[in-house]
DNA sequence: CGTTTCGTTTACGTTAACGTCAATTTATCT
DNA sequence: AGATAAATTGACGTTAACGTAAACGAAACG
């Protein structure tokens, strides 16, 4: 068992309840392909506050949806800096409603940039195929020239 | 006149014929919004291959559609070194077909994962709208609560 | 002709995003 | 209890992608 669970503090051997839905460093790397190291570099950066059972981590479902964005945004250029302040716009669920507005007109920003990205993403795709018939054409006419070594 | 000009050695001042079309570095920069330590940078990494006036660099028209395609890769999060073999793909114009369908394979892998980016852009996209109508109408009843200070 | 004004080379510095390793603590198994 | 495994905390190392500063050559300008 991988296992883990926890209620609030510390449990013994019977900790089945409602399955708490922690996960510990383990699971969560396995779950999201990265490393230990990782994880903790990004709490350091304050992109997940992981809970903590004495000295271990454990990663909530907030947690786990915040790297989820956190990994599409890399792949998306974005730096690690940029991610955690649109992080904020994401998890404003509970009462805490930080600054909404300022939030509000980052995201904003942010929508334009990633509808820019996919217009210019959509043009690269348009070009790429184009070198690609090119290039299809050049090795019929290669194969053709030259049909035996 | 921020001006270059050249044929193809040295010249002299009546140096005005069919605009050989090469930029100096300056002139690049500007186009581009780079500073000219990139430029050497990409060239000692074997993306761009500008020609020399003696020592000065001279970039062509290659040089430029290649830049291009640099600065649009690293929006997409691509590295230098993936750029670099990519741009292999758009230049294989001339008569040296490097390894064709070797540089082929390695498109049609980008195309996939350009066609990917983009399914996970829109997404992506589609959440954000999500958060935003969710803020506003946030926003909306935090207006109506306290309409005034 | 001297002097600013580009441009070049060489080389060391920097930041982001982790990797790696050692020393410890905590939990688990026998 | 002793050994083994799993996590944690420093702390230093690394790579990519440039920035920055020094020292020099060539070119243009007054």
């Amino acid at each position: 068992m991988t296992s883990h669970m926890q209620i609030n503090n510390t449990l013994h051997e019977w900790d089945c309840m409602m399955t708490t839905d922690t996960m510990n460093i383990r699971d969560m790397c396995a779950a999201f392909d990265v490393t230990p190291r990782t994880l903790r570099f990004y709490e350091a950066k304050e992109l997940l506050f992981p809970i903590r059972d004495g000295q271990r981590r454990l990663f909530t479902k907030r947690d786990r949806a915040r790297l989820k964005l956190i990994l599409r945004g890399k792949r998306f250029g974005f730096s690690l800096e940029e991610i955690r302040q649109l992080l904020d716009l994401y998890h404003m669920d509970d009462g805490q409603q930080t600054q909404l507005s300022k939030t509000y007109e980052m995201a904003e920003r942010h929508l334009a940039q990633m509808q820019a990205q996919k217009a210019e993403l959509e043009e690269a795709i348009g070009e790429m195929k184009t070198q690609m018939r090119w290039a299809a054409d050049q090795l019929k006419v290669l194969a053709k020239d030259k049909p035996a070594a």
